[in-house]
DNA sequence: ATGGTTGGTGCCCAA
């Protein structure tokens, strides 16, 4: 089973990118985060016509998540529940054959210590607890998308310079501590990959052509689930196309059928 | 250098 995960920025501008990427890459499962669309406005029967089932979350404006996927999803879920009153569309799951599959677009938290900082860390706190009760339930659980985080400074281009900034500061990356010790696993670390591999590249300036990036998309699997990953890779291609999201997307494969 | 770029909304906000 081959999944993937994107940032498309926009799914009303992104939608050629997306179809040329499904194209080429054939995933069977592909979780999609600020799609920027209203339910209403999902273009379902575009994906319905290349072989994909959508299910999706969104809103007008901000955020909105999606899986496209082979099979028709089953148990589809939103939010984080539990209590924790979220108007954000930013949490969608859906069952295929024996996985769990959570797309996930992490609150950014635009500066530390401010409101949405906050929140951010409210919400990965409760995001702990919903994947907590989760792993009781599907050993074979996995989450991915926009963490908003990145775990170490081996995945950002300029530590120093990002040390104590959101998506680098220690809470963000203590709340994503908690979540690997459920335990999952990030998956792209259990394999050797090269160097300076990014996954987000700054619009402003030269970012990416400087490789400027950090690696804050990333997919956790419960151990079981970690087991059975064959790949992990980040295809940086479509950062290069014409008017891109500023995020790449991230592919593993699965010894599922 | 607290900069600048993109997308959605509507005459700024979020990232």
């Amino acid at each position: 089973m081959k999944v993937a995960t994107w940032n498309v920025n926009s799914l009303r501008v992104r939608l050629p990118h997306v179809l040329k990427w499904l194209e080429r890459e054939q995933p069977d499962l592909l979780a999609l985060q600020e799609t920027k669309l209203r339910d209403e406005e999902f273009p379902a029967d575009t994906f319905a016509d290349r072989g994909y089932s959508a299910t999706f979350s969104g809103q007008a404006g901000y955020n909105g998540v999606a899986i496209l996927s082979r099979q028709p999803p089953q148990d589809v879920a939103h939010g984080i529940g539990a209590g924790f009153a979220d108007e954000q569309r930013r949490v969608l799951a859906a069952t295929f054959g024996g996985l769990r599959f959570y797309c996930l677009y992490v609150p950014n938290g635009d500066r530390v210590d401010s409101d949405k900082y906050r929140y951010k860390l409210e919400w990965l706190a409760a995001l702990r607890e919903l994947l907590a009760a989760e792993l009781e339930r599907h050993p074979l659980l996995l989450v991915v998308g926009d963490f908003n985080v990145a775990p170490e400074d081996r995945d950002v281009y300029d530590p120093r310079a990002w040390a104590g900034k959101v998506l680098c500061s220690p809470k963000e990356r203590a709340a994503l501590g908690t979540l690997l010790a459920l335990p999952t696993h990030d998956v792209f670390r259990l394999f050797q990959q090269p160097e300076k591999t990014y996954s987000w590249w700054d619009y402003r300036g030269i970012a990416f052509r400087r490789n400027w990036g950090l690696r804050i998309d990333l997919m956790l699997a419960s151990s079981q689930l970690s087991q059975m990953c064959q790949t992990c890779r980040i295809d940086k291609e479509p950062r290069g196309w014409e008017r891109p999201s500023d995020h790449v997307p991230v592919i593993a494969e699965f010894a599922l059928a």
